[in-house]
DNA sequence: CAGTGGTCTAGACCACTAT
DNA sequence: TAGTGGTCTAGACCACTGG
């Protein structure tokens, strides 16, 4: 592992451990530099990470302060991961509709950018938070870069099965989000009334080289979740 | 300006006027160091932050891409500037129904930092779009930040006003999102039905020194409103 | 004006990709 | 294995904050 990455890790339990609040102060880089044992620019770069993950501000001239945000059971909308860690003290589990290998809809096709004619895993699927519907998902692999599923690495964590299990590097994510009322169908998988709040996410996940690979389409029940994002301002 | 954001402006405008697309290779950094007569880092710097607007991914050993999302219409829930820079090309107005000092709820009280004895600015307005409404928004401005707003600034951008007029700079936010159905004062406002589908964001903004100035809630029209993100992976 | 974070450089060396 | 991006260093100098 990189020494930036350590030492980010290392400050984020810092952090955690002693249980800092917003707003508490951390050392000053002089002292993390020779606490380190690192040149200025490697713990900078340390603090960069821990800005863009919502650890921390930096604010020139006074000095480097605790991030946090107050709110529990939020599911971060940034995170990549699914929500097994946003949700970590909740028990969540998930019952597979449907699994199969399949042509893409003209959709799943464009998002996916590969023809009608190659193939995907579908991955229909039902997500439950202490026994209560969390969400439907409708999911489309690119076959050719996941060329293998089945119904257990569908139950449990198919992100972490890419990750580990095939060895492929997951980049960056374009996600978009939409309400309407729920349809007859989605009603019936979520335990709602027809017509119901809906909110519709569609996500699609690249690798670190640029490839999309997965297309999903996530309906929440409005009753389950609720979601936060940390943004910071690098925009002009 | 600093270099590396001029450098990192004139990349961006090159994409836009060559309106390169998804997966177009730019300049090796090689190149780009001579031309912008530069050091590495700096480049890299102007890199990292096109990277973290989303408007490049760059891939070790393979060189630097354009990246873009699809869709148009979406609003960012990232932007921080309000939706003045994703809605350009439609028409956004604002209707201000209410404007001024107060007492702050015991929520904004809380989500702001100050205690119930401070005053705020309330602002209370409909936005619209093309004539249709938007959204409802409801906001509380910390005054021992923002000492002033009259009806002309918040009929237009009062974030503007804030950094050119005030001169603040504005940092980070937290953002929280709720779904629900609309309450009966709420649909009127916004020309719907009674229950029909809400979603409810939930700001807090902060200057760059970590001071929470501004908190607001807003209630968007379903049908007129979808949101988009661009995720990074900097997670582990 | 002392303290603290941010920018920028020049260069050595490392790690991944594509051919 | 050549090409390309990423890490890391040591140090000079700049810019902001706060007493």
């Amino acid at each position: 592992m990189l020494k930036y990455q350590q030492i980010a890790e290392e400050i984020e339990k810092y952090i955690e451990e002693n249980a800092l609040q917003q707003g508490d102060k951390l050392p000053v880089l002089e002292t993390l530099m020779t606490h380190f044992e690192v040149s200025k620019s490697t713990i900078t770069k340390s603090l960069d990470l821990l800005e863009k993950k919502g650890v921390v501000f930096q604010v020139r001239g006074s000095g480097i302060f605790v991030r946090r945000h107050k709110r529990k059971g939020y599911i971060s909308l940034l995170s990549n991961q699914g929500f097994k860690k946003d949700l970590e003290d909740y028990k969540i589990t998930s019952e597979v509709i449907e699994l199969e290998v399949r042509k893409p809809t003209q959709e799943a096709a464009h998002n996916l950018n590969i023809s009608l004619d190659d193939e995907v895993y579908y991955v229909k699927r039902v997500r439950y938070i202490q026994e209560q519907t969390l969400c439907l998902e409708e999911s489309y692999y690119n076959k050719s870069i996941v060329p293998y599923l089945n119904n257990e690495i569908v139950t449990e964590s198919i992100f972490n099965y890419i990750k580990e299990g095939l060895g492929l590097k997951v980049g960056f994510s374009d996600i978009y989000l939409h309400m309407d009322k729920l349809s007859e169908e989605e009603a019936a998988y979520l335990g709602l009334e027809n017509g119901a709040p809906k909110l519709l996410v569609e996500s699609i996940f690249h690798l670190t080289n640029g490839q999309p690979f997965n297309f999903s389409k996530v309906t929440y029940n409005y009753q389950q979740s609720q979601f936060f994002i940390q943004a910071n301002s690098h925009f002009s």
